[in-house]
DNA sequence: GTTGTTTTCACAAACGATTGTGTAAAGCGC
DNA sequence: GCGCTTTACACAATCGTTTGTGAAAACAAC
């Protein structure tokens, strides 16, 4: 019996249209037209209206306005992991740009597994989010839940690693550019002999890389040799392991291209313990600018992936998406390409600057 | 005059609790008890619902439910940064739980600054997510922001770094326990001289740290030298810094446990630099067990923070206050304590296991 | 057959913002 | 002062779910 109406759930927002409406003396309608400067409210009206606002401080309730207009203001991001540089990095920049245009992320990571990935978008799509930005799984190999989205009517974005096909929304970075760039760097400093790890050719990313390593072999007039490529995960164990091999030829490289750094840093360990050394006897480029490349010893020549500006870039992507779908207009689907940089260090000089100096660490995080 | 009611938006759940009501004759609330397993719904009235619902794969609109409510399905977390491994771990482990639940993660960054963290705050309210899990931010010392989340009665739940006071919910680590076990190893090893360098002392994290390594010296009946200690950021430069004036010192140490791992590596670095060897004639104890302590030269010994139990029992605790509030009753605030785990490697040890083997990476992340 | 109890369900009012439609009031020319 | 357009606002329905209340049906006890 006792008046416990608002005494267990306290108002989240302490004020609503209505509390505004009342002290005005106006209807709900003039208020929200006033807040969302609808042409039919006059300029004196508007100002007072969100005057009050700014005094208490009024914050829409989200739940409601999503209901009506049947979308949220949060979008959805799916990684496959957060461990190590380059998704928080790109987390980051979306994170940056989507509360810029007042929206919150929900992130899911895939584990890199397509069941995951399928939950994930499940997950995404009952929060009502306006609009997915993924980066795929390196175990997908089927892509109905992504059409499932778009049949849906939600933008979709990938960002670094995309599904095949033309008719989407991508931002990726030119892998074939970062592959190129570092095989022509390890041309440069002497190498005869170049191999190549190369990730799972499944994923696109990997097999521009590979393409890249390939084009600059060509430019170079050498030819691409079976027995010098290998492909496996990105781990420093398969990156060890692909040393072994090559070491145990009768020509073996005298400089290896990683399509990461992971395996670069397998490698490189490999061929010390074999007693070459890096970079004289075998120079060494990784990619990713992985947080423990500037550490290593010897420092490992990588190529950067411009994190943030992707992430950026995709969120303004999506959201050009969903804006224009709010204004029942259609809206061609992009690809936007970055270009990667590469960042030379110590594993792969062999040339000039014979002593190393040290160098700052990229980014030291602090706890 | 075209008839667009549902051209430009596409009804985001094919399915609505209504139709499902039209479909068995039934009103919408048997259907929505039935779901929620009311009591007043006849059991086989409730199976003849649930299977149309799985039959249509309706998923209930969260919007509506959250708006009705006054709550949503959604958990907030607010973390300094996501580089690294340790926060990325935690927040798998969140993710977990909470997806288990059935609830999703709204994750913020507050990069180290108060400003942001407040702002993600608000963020997070006008989000209205049920609850919040927030690490605070290096620079806060002003926690009103956190008290207004309570004020709106807000469950919140902190982790590893927490706000002073007892009146609240927070899963954090024995990082005394860290430091004194860290502390003993380097004694056990023969360490004579130990420094200590310290994080920010206005972090919880960080004092503890020091008490253990404070407490190991008071157990061996060493004093605590205000030469052998130095505070600073836990980054490469900061650790090197201290090391040139350890070593400058007519009494140098002769081994170090630093706060954090990136300290402890620019220390290890400058330590070399100098000429000595580590660990025979340095040795190092780290915090944090990042990626990069088993790859460095030598392996950095470090503890380990428990990261995936740490998020699974924040959102855990954090559930239950929700939970608990829905049903109206009080939960008292509680603490849950962790404890770390010394891992021992190169860097620290001077007796037994003279030829270092390779040890393989603690996770490998795979791109 | 009446009363009382339990089971099972429907009615309808919320939640808070949005928006198509309706309608006063104001301004204008004549 | 009439008809006209333009401006400025209110009414009320709506989004999909939840929930207090009430009432019909079923059943038992006497």
């Amino acid at each position: 019996m006792a008046p416990r109406k608002k005494a267990a759930s306290v108002p989240n927002s302490p004020v609503s249209m209505a509390d505004l409406a009342r002290e005005l003396g106006v209807s709900m309608t003039t208020v929200s037209r006033a807040l969302s400067d609808h042409f039919s409210i006059g300029p004196e009206m508007k100002l007072k209206v969100q005057k009050l606002a700014k005094k208490y401080n009024y914050q829409p309730n989200r739940m409601a306005s999503a209901l009506r207009k049947g979308q949220s203001k949060l979008l959805g991001i799916i990684v496959p992991y957060l461990e190590g540089r380059f998704f928080p990095k790109v987390v980051r920049g979306m994170e940056t740009a989507a509360s810029r245009a007042g929206y919150n992320v929900v992130i899911c990571q895939s584990n890199e597994d397509l069941g995951h990935e399928r939950r994930n978008i499940e997950s995404l799509l009952s929060a009502q989010v306006a609009g997915i930005l993924v980066s795929v799984s390196r175990t997908t190999d089927d892509f109905r839940h992504f059409e499932k989205v778009r049949g849906r009517g939600l933008p979709l974005v990938f960002f670094d690693r995309t599904m095949p096909g033309n008719a989407l929304n991508a931002v990726v970075l030119d892998d074939r550019e970062g592959g190129y760039l570092a095989t022509r760097h390890l041309l440069s400093q002497g190498g005869r002999r170049v191999a190549h790890f190369g990730g799972l050719q499944q994923l696109t990313i990997y097999r521009n890389r590979y393409q890249g390593y390939r084009d600059a072999l060509a430019e170079a007039g050498l030819p691409v040799e079976e027995e010098l490529t290998h492909f496996g995960d990105n781990t420093e164990q398969d990156g060890a392991e692909a040393m072994r091999r090559w070491l145990a030829l009768p020509n073996p490289p005298d400089a290896v291209f990683a399509a990461g750094d992971y395996a670069a840093l397998g490698a490189m360990q490999e061929a010390e313990r074999q007693g070459l050394v890096v970079p004289a006897d075998m120079a060494v480029g990784g990619f990713s600018n992985e947080t423990f490349t500037p550490i290593a010893k010897p420092s490992i020549t990588t190529v950067d992936q411009r994190c943030d500006e992707m992430g950026q870039a995709a969120v303004r992507l999506l959201l050009e998406h969903i804006d224009a779908q709010a204004q029942g207009l259609e809206f061609a689907s992009r690809q936007l390409v970055l270009r990667p940089e590469l960042i030379v260090r110590e594993s792969s000089q062999r040339l000039g600057r014979l002593s190393p100096t040290p160098e700052p660490l990229a980014d030291a995080a602090v706890q």
